[in-house]
DNA sequence: ATGATTGCAAAACATTTGCATTCTA
DNA sequence: TAGAATGCAAATGTTTTGCAATCAT
């Protein structure tokens, strides 16, 4: 992300306080390949000193997803994720020992996709992968008996 | 499912009404490949003059799930959707315009999965998988600007 | 100035839980 | 009969929203 309000100003959103602050705490968490929940950005900005309503933060992740800039995951059933929208479109993998969150990009897995759909009679418009996944320790494991 | 009761024991979970009923809601709404989402399979009891309560309905989803005799599912961010665990492990593809789940089954995708955790030094333990699709009217697009 | 954005608190929503009652084995 | 399961309602946790105050252009 070059510049916060250049990117607002791109997508036709109007600079505020608000939006800047939120893409900021999203941009310094995606150098440590976090991906945080409304909560964790909330305290992460009263941590320093920027006050914002929890209101707004859902607000604004809202406007900006919308806007392509943060995309929005649903690893687990619970808390939406949210994490700055790159140009290098990735999926994530989640090690369910450590609960570490592994970004990956496959193009393959995406020409199987339009491949399946098609194969239906539709389009891949978008898709959502999650791979669970532990510490390969060689032991031979089937997924769901197959 | 052959019996519900037989299946039940078989999980070690006691013979109750309410557990039967909600397989039994499932299993006729599977013959429609439906995937119900608890408020649903309320209002299905209820509209057949078997009442249950809500909490119970939970109770009795998570029960199962953790039996292994149903499966959970999150579609879109919201309720989590459910449906008869079967033999057959498959995966789900969503249609933007009309709701409709179809389901489907892919080896390919899941050894190119298997293939992917271990390039980066993992094994896969499970996924979740759904794409978002749309009637084939022949437009060229891609997924995510790839 | 004016329309969009925000804070605040209440509401909405799906889901969970405590406890007294009821049921299964 | 004992222990597990249920109904009920209150609690939970996340996300949304109405409205008055504030900000961006």
């Amino acid at each position: 992300m070059v510049s916060p309000k250049r990117e607002l100003r791109k997508v036709g959103l109007t600079v505020t306080m608000s939006r800047i602050k939120v893409l900021d705490v999203l941009a310094s968490a995606q150098t440590e390949s976090r991906h945080l929940r409304a909560e964790e950005i909330y305290k992460c900005l009263m941590s320093t000193g920027d006050s914002m309503s929890v209101g707004t933060i859902y607000r604004v992740l809202a406007q900006l997803e919308m806007a392509g800039l943060v995309v929005r995951h649903n690893f687990d059933t619970g808390q939406a994720r949210y994490e700055l929208a790159g140009d290098d479109r990735h999926d994530h993998m989640v090690c369910m020992d450590s609960g570490e969150i592994i970004e990956f990009r496959d193009q393959q897995i995406i020409e199987q996709q339009k491949r399946i759909a098609k194969e239906q009679g539709y389009e891949l418009v978008d898709y959502r992968l999650v791979l669970f996944v532990r510490k390969d320790i060689r032991t031979e494991k089937s997924v769901g008996g197959i």
